[in-house]
RNA sequence: GCCCCCAUAGCCCAACCGGCAGAGGCAGCCGACUUAAAAUCGGUGCAGUCUGGGUUCGAGUCCCAGUGGGGGCACCA
């Protein structure tokens, strides 16, 4: 064990974390933005306080903080709050563990977390701070949802949903992943079950659409996830009227989409979802038992057996048949469970000859696999009609329309857990369903705790029985709340509307404050909720303006997703005993070395390996960093009297600093945080360079270089650029001061080096003045010796010029 | 099956609008300091840019095709 000190003791951090507290240079008042304040509104999708911070946070932070105060220091009214997302159910799990109450664990974290982050030295505003387990805030969300409700967005739905056995609770579909629970990792069962769910798919086209406002500015990647799991189709909706007799209850036609209406030449049959109403309604009385038992056999079968690519077809005749709505000629109907009741029409046309699992299907249960009258070559699709002609011959016999289907559900919100947002519905026998008042908010939970929490497939609050009941906001009689709570999706999909305008009792948000802070200018956060917490609050947004609270569409002007944190390879996991810990490296290395190492790992964007994260060999840069300060501020200010020397060396120097401010500056605009901290250390270099056998540390080009490096270091390791900011004689804090003014003329150099090439390779240099011409540096091109050898006399085909870098001569 | 992203030195990564492939770091090697080692300091090499075509005076950069890797969606009609 060869612990070395690292550059900036433990004693030293705490001594600026209180200078910091003093100074509180990152809070901004709540109220009305100053005049003429050019606002900026970084957001970090907040923390859930599961014990202390990781390696996961210890990269986002680095990452926005470095932002956070890049934007302070080039003068811009940074907003940089933080808060918790704190409900969800390992608060709750640990609770029923402990027999405590899942606050008790909740508020341990957050008070941990906080303590950690003000360590690492982010520079957030902590005075808007908000938890989404407190009334105050989860009031709010209750709120939104009665907005929901109002709206007709919310509704109770009776249906097939998603049910996770470990969590004992549903699930909405973004959290599904591959058939299992994406918490737990559990297999996922269908349940029948009355819900409340969120039409989220009314916003479907608006959601798809306005991500043209968002090209170029979120990761393309982030936009092809949402695309797809909205997964808009466009095709036409067909109707196949009934070829029988009276049919009681029956509709008159059977709906199909399909995305490829040309090929209804080739239909066969018709194929409906087995539990929906649909097969039942088109179900032939003889038939009926049949489609019973095949009911039954499919709901035993598990979300991954069903939604298997290419596993053997079932499904049952129904007795019944459509007509062809062009040629009349009847066509049976079955039920099948290839067919999904949820998309579409939750019937299809089954068309073999141009479709693999129509032709599985027909193969399996004895079907033609082309009606009579249509060629099908082995192994090639029929000639098909032009899709146009088709779509039109179907308007003309009023049997079909053009339709977009959606692969985009519902969002189911209840959950049966104890842990979340009430939500402020009330069920009377009488009126049925009714709203809370807003005025009765918040629904606050009631006081449970341990064993009181462990599910039994209803939720933990019908257990509650005083809380329970409660006379009807409408007629007064009694009632029943509802005892549900709401996904934690809901509290994190407003947040960041809350933080513009911390402690109001009266709004959520104050729309003046919207006005201000909104849409948040760099959103900075992981890949994992690109279908979840970013589709929710886009969704969110889009409602809350058009119910008149917001004037934006979309919350996220940019967003800038960081990498995975992995170790050797693989996802950091107890199981493989990879995990690398936070505060130990902070231990060993100190907080500036490990955030450093962090951001000169490589692009933000890129997956982190923390094989190739060295905090050690930034402290060597470090080191380097406050013995050039030191070294200048116990020189002193030779230059106040004397301005900058003449000298050439200092000279250079100065444009060494001012090249690097310039190209920091437009590194940090595209967000290559890498690439600046490694111009930092050549700049650090040149400074040494210059204190050692140049122009000496009491010039005032070195200082000049050694205050720019401290306050851009500043952006990367507050402590280090605290020191250097003292050791060069200034008050703090660092945070306060201004970025580098860049002065242009020292970015033009006098003399550049031109690159000359034979047929575009390289065989000679010039120095030419850098504001050389054309037909000069062509001039001298050609007198090089290099040249005139491989010209052998002859004149060259082609001179091309681009002054004063290169020549490219073409024999 | 459909869609998106990536590929530069042993490793992590640079290379503005197409213009000398190399800034920074890790590891390696050599040297200084040391009784010795660690730490520290100084120095140093290494690839022709995944493959094959194309455009161009000139391609890591643009275009086409492919390979490899990562990711999303998927019985979605």
């Amino acid at each position: 064990m060869t612990a070395v000190d690292p550059p900036i003791s433990r004693e030293r951090e705490e001594h600026w974390q209180r200078v910091w507290d003093a100074l509180d240079p990152w809070t901004v008042p709540p109220g009305r933005l100053e005049p003429g304040a050019d606002a900026r509104y970084l957001l970090t999708m907040f923390p859930y306080p599961s014990g202390d911070l990781h390696m996961g946070h210890a990269e986002v932070f680095a990452i926005e903080d470095a932002l956070a105060r890049y934007w302070r220091l080039r003068g811009h009214r940074v907003l940089n709050p933080i808060g918790w997302d704190s409900f969800g159910l390992p608060a709750e799990n640990a609770a029923i563990a402990r027999g405590e109450h899942p606050a008790t664990y909740t508020e341990t974290n957050i008070a941990t977390q906080a303590a950690s982050i003000r360590r690492y030295a982010v520079s957030f505003d902590f005075s808007r701070r908000l938890h989404t387990h407190e009334a105050e805030y989860y009031r709010w969300t209750q709120w939104l949802f009665l907005q929901l409700y109002e709206r007709g967005l919310a509704y109770r739905g009776a249906g097939w949903v998603n049910w996770c056995p470990q969590d004992a609770t549903v699930l909405a579909n973004e959290q599904v992943l591959a058939g299992r629970c994406e918490r737990c990792g559990s297999e996922v069962v269908r349940r029948e079950l009355t819900q409340w769910f969120v039409r989220i798919t009314d916003y479907a086209d608006r959601l798809l659409d306005d991500m043209a406002q968002l090209e170029g500015r979120w990761p393309e990647r982030i936009l092809a996830m949402q695309r797809n799991w909205i997964g808009r189709s466009e095709g036409v909706q067909i109707r196949f009227a009934d070829d029988g007799g009276a049919h009681p209850g029956r509709s008159a036609h059977l709906e199909v989409f399909t995305t490829r209406p040309e090929t209804l030449a080739g239909v066969t049959f018709l194929a409906v979802a087995p539990e929906s109403a649909t097969a039942w309604d088109w179900c032939a009385p003889g038939a009926r038992a049949a489609l019973a038992e095949y009911r039954e056999q499919v709901a035993t079968r598990t979300e991954i057996e069903r939604s298997a690519v290419g596993q053997t077809k079932t499904g049952v005749p129904l007795g019944t048949s459509v007509r062809h709505p062009l040629t009349g000629e009847p066509i049976p109907v079955w039920a099948a469970d290839y067919v999904l009741a949820g998309y579409g029409t939750g019937a299809v046309m089954g068309v073999p000859a141009g479709d693999e699992r129509d032709a599985a299907f027909a193969a399996a249960m004895g079907i033609p696999q082309a009606p009579a009258g249509l060629a099908v070559l082995p192994g090639a699709e029929p000639d098909w009609p032009e899709p146009d002609e088709m779509v039109q011959q179907l308007l003309t016999a009023g049997a079909g329309e053009r339709a977009r289907s959606y692969r985009l559900r519902d969002w189911l919100v209840s959950r049966q857990r104890f842990w979340g947002a009430p939500i402020p519905m009330v069920h009377c026998p009488r009126c049925g369903v009714v709203p809370v008042p807003e005025a009765d908010l918040p629904v606050q939970l009631p006081d449970l705790r341990g064993e009181q929490l462990v599910p039994e497939g209803v939720s933990p609050l019908a257990g509650a029985k005083d809380w329970l009941t409660v006379s009807c906001p409408a007629c007064g009689g009694p009632a029943q709340r509802d005892t549900d709570t709401m996904d934690t999706f809901v509290d994190s999909s407003w947040y960041f509307l809350r933080y513009l305008s911390p402690g109001r009792t009266d709004v959520p948000f104050d729309p003046a404050d919207a006005r201000d802070w909104m849409p948040a200018d760099t959103y900075v956060g992981g890949v994992e909720h690109a279908n979840l917490h970013l589709l929710y609050s886009r969704f969110v947004t889009k409602v809350l303006r058009d119910a008149g609270w917001l004037e934006t569409d979309e919350p996220f002007a940019a967003l800038l997703n960081q990498g995975q944190v992995i170790n050797r390879g693989a996802a950091m996991s107890k199981s493989l005993g990879n995990g690398v810990d936070l505060a130990e490296q902070l231990d060993t290395y100190g907080v500036d070395a490990v955030r450093l190492a962090i951001i000169f790992s490589g692009p933000p964007a890129d997956d982190l390996d923390w094989a190739d994260v060295h905090p050690e060999a930034m402290h060597r840069f470090q080191a380097r960093a406050l013995r050039l300060a030191r070294d200048v501020g116990a020189a002193g200010a030779s230059g106040a009297s004397g301005g900058f020397g003449a000298s050439a060396e200092a000279v250079e120097v100065r444009r060494s600093t001012h090249r690097t401010i310039a190209e920091i500056t437009e590194l940090m605009e595209m967000r290559r945080l890498n690439v600046v901290v490694a111009r930092l250390m050549e700049l650090v270099s040149v400074g040494k360079k210059a204190i050692d056998g140049g122009p000496g540390a009491g010039e005032l080009a070195v200082r000049e270089l050694a205050e720019g490096v401290a306050v851009m270091l500043s952006l990367f390791a507050p402590y280090t650029a605290e020191e250097m900011w003292a050791a060069l004689g200034h008050e703090p804090s660092v945070a306060r001061a201004r970025w580098p003014e860049v002065d242009r003329a020292l970015l033009v150099a006098e003399e550049v080096e031109a690159v000359v090439q034979v047929a575009g390779k390289v065989r000679g240099h010039l120095r030419v003045p850098a504001d050389v011409d054309e037909q000069e540096l062509r001039r001298q091109a050609l007198r090089l010796d290099a040249v005139r050898r491989r010209l052998a006399g002859a004149e060259p085909r082609r001179v091309v010029v681009r002054a004063p870098h290169l020549v490219n001569v073409v024999p």
